[in-house]
DNA sequence: GAATTAGTCCTACAGATGTAGGAAGAAGAA
DNA sequence: TTCTTCTTCCTACATCTGTAGGACTAATTC
């Protein structure tokens, strides 16, 4: 399942703790998008269909993740490397080189996996 | 420009050339997605109008890119990034490595990239 | 306990997306 | 020249997305 941005802004706060109140998650929602709880509301009970949020009515902290956010990313990475690198990865990987600034322990690191790749 | 998948179906026939009447179009889609030439018409007015086609309808193949892949590429490079990963570049790389095969010599090339970012 | 605040449910509505159908002119094929 | 095919333009229509408003209930606060 492809997150839209703002499912994504959402799954990130629930991502970030165990279960939230609505007002909770508009509370950290606030400052990056300016929803109201409306708006919040209308969002979470959509994603509970499609099985991103799950909902228990009883608590008072309904609202908890549905999916992993590994799982989510992982599907992002798979749909992005095929659409845009038709699965090419290494092609994909050195454009992402060639415009980011990586700090050097994570570039040591990046090395080490290759050559871990390579045996 | 974000493009969605089909969008991003069609510029990719318009990429791989020069120019193209619908026929054309529809044609090298069809194993693909089998849509009707209404549908591919359809697609190429509307992202004429975002920009991403140019119609010249006084041709006999009057499709032609609007943008490049590179461009295009960029811009999900750039979305996915953020989104998925809040812009850590490393972090991303590391989880594509660990999930996808990378021929030899690309592996060098990369190893080469990542020697270059040190300096 | 009256007034605010929060939460739920239902409804709405515009714009984007996915996918064509129909009519009508243009051009090619027989 | 008639039939078929291509192309264009206009229209349509369901679904999804983004973003709430209203009404009602429950909880909190003064």
């Amino acid at each position: 399942m492809i997150l839209t941005d703002p499912e994504w802004s959402i799954m990130d706060v629930l991502w970030s703790g165990e279960r939230f109140s609505l007002g909770e998650i508009t509370k950290r929602l606030e400052p990056v998008q300016g929803w109201s709880r409306k708006t919040v509301f209308t969002y979470l009970t959509r994603m509970e269909g499609k099985g991103l949020v799950k909902i228990d009515r009883t608590q008072a902290e309904p609202y908890e993740a549905g999916v992993s956010r590994e799982e989510c990313a992982r599907e992002e990475r798979e749909k992005f490397l095929r659409k845009v690198y038709d699965g090419a990865a290494g092609d994909m990987i050195a454009a992402f080189l060639k415009e980011n600034r990586i700090p050097r322990e994570e570039i040591e690191h990046l090395k080490k996996l290759l050559d871990e790749m390579e045996v």
